[in-house]
DNA sequence: TAACAAAACTAACGATTGTTAGTTTAACTT
DNA sequence: AAGTTAAACTAACAATCGTTAGTTTTGTTA
């Protein structure tokens, strides 16, 4: 990897370290010694541990609500919507699966201004999913279910997928793709 | 709640706090303020946090595993045992919440024995899970997919249920399992 | 009521935590 | 070559960590 600059090395380490053990299990002498460096040398780039959590988590969050907000005002089906959601989820965990993991695992660790943030992200985020699925159903497109029991059994299968992507590296992201559209969107019964 | 030991007292607390903060992030201490005594006095009923971890993950293990053995050499359709699954883990959802919970977030920090425990528990479940999606297959119960990506996407959405449980706790159990078969078998698409 | 055991307490330990201050090295610019 | 700045270093801080030792309180049994 090659970076433009240290501190985003130190972000992007940091991000991996996060994942394996989460945000309290990491020091800042373990975050170093990764980067083989000594502890307070880092604050020659950061300003707190903190703040490298808040970074990671909320570039990543943007990256979703920037999406949304482009899919939302289109002239489309809701499944076609749906379907340009899970693109988004797969694109990011391909991108990104460290991040991710730590905005699924360590988001409660943030605090004040960015903890607020991100919560109003995701919440607005889920939202506007469900007005898509509301959509979907007005527009007998979906079935007539529990939209709030939908919404979850959606986003917790594109939350989590960086898990079975990291031991799944090689597969095709047109593959993944299809498949995961059919799994969510069609079930898995004949 | 009532306990029968002190032990096992101290124990639902620490599940409850390591649900909410993690693992690392709850100390001693916090556990003991949480009981109204000194960090000190937890030691006369437990050996080391790293016990306490263990017995609250391991406990939730070993139901998963005994259900997924009582399930898998059944004279019943692919289909009957995947629903049959998908009640056992909307029991465990219901009844052991944080447990849960921590099993999900923290078996990372688990230890030696304790952690190799959990991984060739885990393993041998989903080893079982796969056998169950293999026979739908073979018996064209199930449609030809990816398995590994049909076994995730199942788990995923399965494991990670006690976070919209949490906050939709009056939601009738019969609901809860009808709605999850027909998202997770059947797909969204009317 | 005396004796005993369970479970609380105080005090402290060595290690580790995030972070700061002050200093030295390394890499450019003039 | 001299000057400047970025980025590393050493050393240390106050706080907190899991845990132990020793003591006192509490509640039950003889």
């Amino acid at each position: 990897m090659k970076f433009t600059t240290r501190k985003k090395e130190i972000i992007f380490t940091a991000a991996k370290l996060f994942r394996k053990k989460g945000y309290s299990a990491v020091s800042m002498r373990d975050l170093a010694q990764a980067l083989d460096m000594k502890a307070a040398s880092l604050y020659n780039h950061i300003n707190s541990k903190q703040e490298i959590l808040s970074i990671i988590i909320l570039e990543v969050a943007e990256n979703f609500t920037q999406h949304i907000d482009s899919v939302l005002p289109q002239e489309a089906s809701s499944i076609e919507k749906l379907e340009s959601v899970i693109e988004n989820h797969i694109k990011i965990t391909v991108e990104k699966t460290d991040a991710l993991a730590c905005l699924n695992n360590d988001w409660m660790h943030l605090e004040q201004l960015a903890l607020e943030n991100y919560l109003q992200m995701r919440n607005t985020y889920e939202a506007k999913m469900r007005s898509i699925i509301e959509q979907g159903i007005k527009e007998k497109e979906l079935k007539t279910a529990n939209i709030e029991l939908v919404l979850f059994s959606l986003l917790s299968t594109l939350r989590t997928l960086y898990l079975w992507y990291a031991k799944n590296r090689t597969v095709s992201i047109k593959l993944l793709t299809n498949e995961m559209k059919q799994n969510l969107l069609l079930g898995i019964i004949l």
